[in-house]
DNA sequence: TACAAATAATTAGTGTGACAAATATATGAA
DNA sequence: TTCATATATTTGTCACACTAATTATTTGTA
């Protein structure tokens, strides 16, 4: 394996990553879902653990600060998502949804499980094992933590 | 394999070229190489297959024209590549390194080539192969064209 | 208690990515 | 030749990523 090798390995991943994303933003734009790609992931996350502050949603998703304020101002306009003050700790928010943001959820859910399946077309649970594993090995060697199953 | 199976994957996907990509980058810093991980790629591409258009290195490199013009816009800033005028087609441009530029793919090359190696330690090439045969799968799922080596 | 250090969130600045529309020029068919 | 169509590049707009710095508040330690 030659160092020009590894050029080419980081040039495809990253070239698949845009391509996942950007088919997905394609399709949500089609269907009008009002929502982008990360913002999706906000909302999807707030519906399944609940309420939690900025900083745990930023670690659970993998934004970092900056970035996840300025997703939550988004879904903040559209209303779909919620800041409240915490009770003891007047630093941070606990980050709700609204009804609203819960509806969305509900009904964007099913419609976005489907578009992800179509970029694991072709592959199967063999493929599916080593790429996880592939991915989370990088992961490692670059200081990332990986989360238990 | 459940639907919430293809969206972890998605998202472990994403994440993981953004490790990648922010590791690159913070070596790049660190090693005060005035220049980003993309304005490298259009830098080194340059160097391996010479002057051409926008619209050829724009296909190579797999960006948009958009974000190629403004990644040149630097480039040419910095004065490591020039738009020289086609001489038959006054639409278009032929990109070439300058002698600066020349000179900053020569030095940086040896040290990317390193750093771009640290994501890939305890793989073998097997493990290459699988993903690299993985990524291309997912490419093509979503439309993309894969060249032939 | 007092005060330095840590933490939560935001702001600012730059770069990249996607998409749509605009501009300038070239080409091909009637 | 002319005019519609195609091509090369740029501009504009919004969203996201990363860094650094800032603000407000809390915590830990002397």
């Amino acid at each position: 394996m030659t160092q020009e090798q590894f050029a080419k390995y980081s040039f495809l991943l990253d070239r698949t990553a845009r391509k996942v994303k950007q088919y997905a933003q394609q399709q949500f734009k089609q269907g009008d879902f009002d929502v982008t790609v990360d913002q999706w992931l906000v909302l999807k996350n707030l519906s399944e653990f609940g309420p939690m502050s900025q900083t745990e949603l930023a670690n659970l998703v993998f934004k970092d600060h900056p970035t996840l304020t300025r997703i939550i101002d988004l879904l903040s306009k559209k209303e779909y998502v919620k800041r409240v003050p915490h009770p003891q700790d007047r630093r941070s928010f606990q980050l709700h949804l609204t009804d609203s943001g819960v509806s969305k959820v509900t009904a964007l859910r099913p419609k976005i499980l489907q578009i992800r399946e179509k970029a694991w077309e072709n592959l199967n649970e063999e493929d599916f094992e080593e790429f996880k594993r592939i991915l989370n090995t990088i992961y490692q060697n670059l200081g990332g933590q990986v989360m238990e199953e």
